[in-house]
DNA sequence: ACCCAGGAAATTC
DNA sequence: GAATTTCATGGG
């Protein structure tokens, strides 16, 4: 894989096993738009760009080799064969295999751990549609603006500093206290998010618990898309219809060390086939 | 008006 | 302890 830059653009090749509408749209992060020439704007890391595939080849706008290095190849997770996964975990079950052949284009992003779990706080109770316009409120209010009139995440201290009805105009709910009780636990060090990343699974588990407003699944979308802990295996409302009609009797330990790959075909194959689930 | 949404806390049994 | 209700908000 080679990076080339040109005037604040930055172009990879070969891109391989991605689809930017199937990874960045498909409920793992909340902050990228389609724009309407099929590009994705949005923002990680403190960094505002806008991301085109044309066949093999990546270009990232406002971007340069450093930034390439240092977040993209990272958050794109392209240190992972992504086809070889897929042979992999497409034997462990016909219907995965089926679901893996409909999205080969799904990555698992390697998002800020602290962003993570605000969105997945976020998301309990609520739909996609809605959760993005929460966290984008969420930035508008409290983030950092950058040079182009974007906003990046708020950091963990920033929010730490706030009360539930500061929080108001996110128009969250229930939830507002939730944000400020993790940004207090995360500021403090009370948290260790960084710490979740490599310790025992259960541990890790416990560790985020200790927020009020996170219970398993919370923690294990937090561990997955911020953490890349990829055996995690997030069930939701739609994980729990899919293992029932479609996974009979299997548990997440069934789909090995990358169930949470697994999962995410398995999310997203089920989200675009809802009438699978129709009648009881 | 009713039901649901990438759930978890609070309450009741 | 396990089962049920409640929690804000918005869209279908």
């Amino acid at each position: 894989m080679e990076c080339t830059e040109l005037n604040g653009k930055i172009k990879i090749s070969p891109v391989r096993d991605l689809d930017l509408a199937q990874t960045l749209d498909c409920g793992q992060s909340f902050r990228w738009i389609q724009q309407h020439d099929g590009s994705f704007k949005g923002v990680a890391y403190g960094k505002s760009v806008t991301v085109r595939l044309e066949n093999e080849d990546m270009y990232i706008e406002n971007a340069d080799k450093a930034d390439f290095e240092n977040i993209w190849y990272n958050y794109f997770d392209f240190m992972l064969d992504y086809g070889k996964i897929r042979e992999e975990i497409s034997a462990i079950h016909p219907v995965l295999r089926e679901a893996a052949r409909y999205a080969p284009g799904i990555r698992i992003l390697r998002q800020e751990p602290y962003e993570a779990l605000c969105t997945f706080i976020i998301s309990q109770n609520n739909n996609i549609k809605r959760i993005k316009g929460i966290v984008q409120r969420l930035c508008e209010n409290f983030g950092e603006k950058l040079s182009d009139g974007e906003f990046a995440f708020p950091t963990a201290e920033k929010m730490s500093k706030l009360t539930p009805d500061d929080l108001a105009p996110l128009r969250a709910g229930f939830r507002s206290r939730y944000l400020v009780d993790a940004a207090q636990k995360v500021y403090s060090g009370e948290v260790n998010l960084e710490k979740c990343r490599t310790c025992d699974y259960e541990q890790a588990r416990g560790e985020l618990m200790k927020i009020t407003g996170v219970g398993v699944k919370v923690a294990d979308c937090t561990l997955l898309f911020g953490l890349h802990r990829i055996e995690a295996f997030p069930v939701d409302v739609w994980m729990k219809r899919a293992m029932a009609k479609l996974f009979p009797g299997m548990t997440a330990e069934d789909f090995g060390e990358y169930a949470g790959i697994a999962q995410q075909y398995i999310f997203h194959y089920s989200r675009m086939h809802p009438e699978l689930f129709d009648e009881k």
